[in-house]
DNA sequence: TAACCAGTAACGTTATGGGTTACACTTAAT
DNA sequence: ATTAAGTGTAACCCATAACGTTACTGGTTA
């Protein structure tokens, strides 16, 4: 039931929101009360969606923020099982 | 359809999982394999679920990690409301 | 050529997860 | 009454990350 690779949710953003009405990363940025360099960090992968920056989506393009962060949870929890692998938990459920 | 006050993961952790098997917290964080400090502070709510405790947590009380990451974005999202309340955002859907 | 757009490097600030050590407090057991 | 557990937490450390501003570089296009 492993997920694969789920896709960065900057791509989704720019190809489902961006693209879509032509809008220029700058025009975003400002649209969204945020610097072009934190919108552009999103758009290719570098930063994440913060809580606040899901929100800001939310409002801009009338989407829920859970949305966002569904998809950047999805993303943060395959990057974790990738790096962090095979930790040794000691399991404490049912025994 | 607001969420109202979601309640901290730590919260739900200690009284599903610590309580009812009768664990200490020095027991857990053991098991967990962090330290007594970083789990005191999830517990108490002075610190969140990242993705890699969300991994332990799953491993540990064979639950997803998913919905451990889900309460922590629930309360995140909740947080973030209350502090920023009304950003301007300009609209940038179907207009 | 000039204007615009995007990426990003360099700098700073603030916040957070994680660690260790050590101290103070409470409760239970000797 | 004294000891030992268990817990919270303060004081340090480190690394990462989300913001911001300014400024440079490179590509398009008018």
């Amino acid at each position: 039931m492993k997920m694969h690779n789920p896709p960065h949710p900057g791509e989704v953003l720019k190809e489902l929101c961006l693209e879509p009405l032509n809008l220029t990363v700058a025009e975003a940025a400002e649209a969204l009360g945020v610097s072009r360099k934190t919108l552009s960090a999103i758009l290719n992968g570098r930063a994440g969606i913060s809580p606040e920056m899901a929100i800001r989506l939310g409002k801009a393009f009338d989407t829920s923020p859970e949305s966002w962060l569904n998809q950047q949870m999805q993303y943060d929890l395959w990057q974790a099982e990738q790096t962090i692998g095979n930790i040794k938990v000691k399991r404490l459920s049912v025994v």
